[in-house]
DNA sequence: TTTTGAGTTAAACAAACGTTTAATTTTGTG
DNA sequence: CACAAAATTAAACGTTTGTTTAACTCAAAA
């Protein structure tokens, strides 16, 4: 699908009002108002509201399952490769994190107005992947058999969204230097945290 | 304060409410005809909308202070009580789990419409207690000084959101067993899990 | 019995919402 | 240039929103 100047601008600006104030919390009119066009605009291209957000969705969450298997197709050590693909994932996220957000609240009602199927495929392609990543390791006896696979990645992410949604409250709590950008922050000590952890996790044996 | 047996019928309604359709999503309207009141005895009670929301908080997030401390006065090992802490956290927020789900979403707009004072105060004393038992065990020899403590319960209660607010596509993906209750699994397997986390994490040392 | 005040109601309010209309301007093509 | 299609606009549409009004009920107190 291609958009013109003008479709990608509306994307622009409804992705960070999604962002900020939700879904339900941005109005068709502020998002307008923002990329400086006319209301019926975004009628006229993207028809609903709904529509807008699919199309911003499946426009923004493109594949990245050619990245992980471009890792996993090199000859190096399986930590080496646990870290990559950390690495990798948070890069990802942090970088599209307004997404997700829009993703995980939205995705989380119970009464959905939105369709996620092409996101959710994506997801589950790149799960399994990494799911046989683990179970190789095992096979190769360098990872513990004592874990729940399928908790490792809500363990990355988790750590990941909880820090960026509490982000105000953490700074406050733990004094964190404000000189240091998020995104260094999260390039650096996160992301270590985040590879020890599941290092950790990975190697321990009871 | 003392709420009567309308309020509190309005309370439970509007919580199940923003929870499932976000505070945006859900009108004055839907709250009273659930709660089968009429529109008007909202205002009547609480004001503003936003009001009514502050005072819901309030009123859900008692102080969990005193079972943190009930834990951290007793004699056993360190291992122990980090055991005993990490289970009372997740039962915590697992059973106030759509309390929460409002407080992320909410407090995470940039342009914030709710008062969180109460909530924040509660929630840097927590993080203060603990933070001090981590250092506790890390003197004593038993804990590895190799940690950001800062991440530590970003980890703890992110796997436990991500799981929750992914619990749809991770049921899809995994194909956990649907018989297996979401109760069960969080104080089973997904507790096990966070807590094996940890004590890796504390104990890993390169 | 009268009075008082809290509880409750249907109705109304203006504002904001997503969406559509119909007219106009711009653009590209023969 | 002429013409058709696309882009753009201001205005209006009918709903829904949060909130308020004014009238009413009813139990308890005087």
């Amino acid at each position: 699908m291609d958009y013109n100047q003008k479709q990608v601008q509306i994307f622009e600006v409804a992705e960070r009002l999604f962002a900020e104030n939700g879904y339900d919390g941005t109005s068709i009119r502020s998002i307008a108002k923002q990329a400086d066009i006319n209301i019926a605009m975004i009628s006229y291209y993207f028809g609903l509201k709904e529509k807008l957000l699919k199309q911003l969705l499946n426009f923004k969450t493109a594949d990245f399952t050619q990245e992980l298997e471009d890792i996993l197709s090199t000859s190096q050590d399986h930590f080496v490769k646990l870290e990559q693909i950390i690495t990798l994932i948070i890069r990802r996220v942090h970088k599209n994190r307004r997404v997700y957000k829009i993703i995980h609240f939205e995705y989380s009602k119970t009464r959905q107005q939105i369709e996620f199927d092409a996101y959710l495929n994506n997801k589950k392609k790149n799960y399994t992947i990494i799911e046989c990543f683990i179970k190789d390791g095992q096979q190769a006896g360098v990872f513990s058999k004592n874990v729940t696979i399928q908790l490792l990645l809500p363990t990355v992410l988790g750590t990941y969204f909880n820090l960026l949604y509490n982000k105000k409250s953490y700074e406050d709590i733990y004094q964190l230097d404000p000189n240091i950008s998020i995104d260094d922050f999260v390039h650096g000590t996160l992301t270590k945290h985040i590879i020890r952890t599941i290092k950790a996790k990975l190697t321990y044996e009871d």
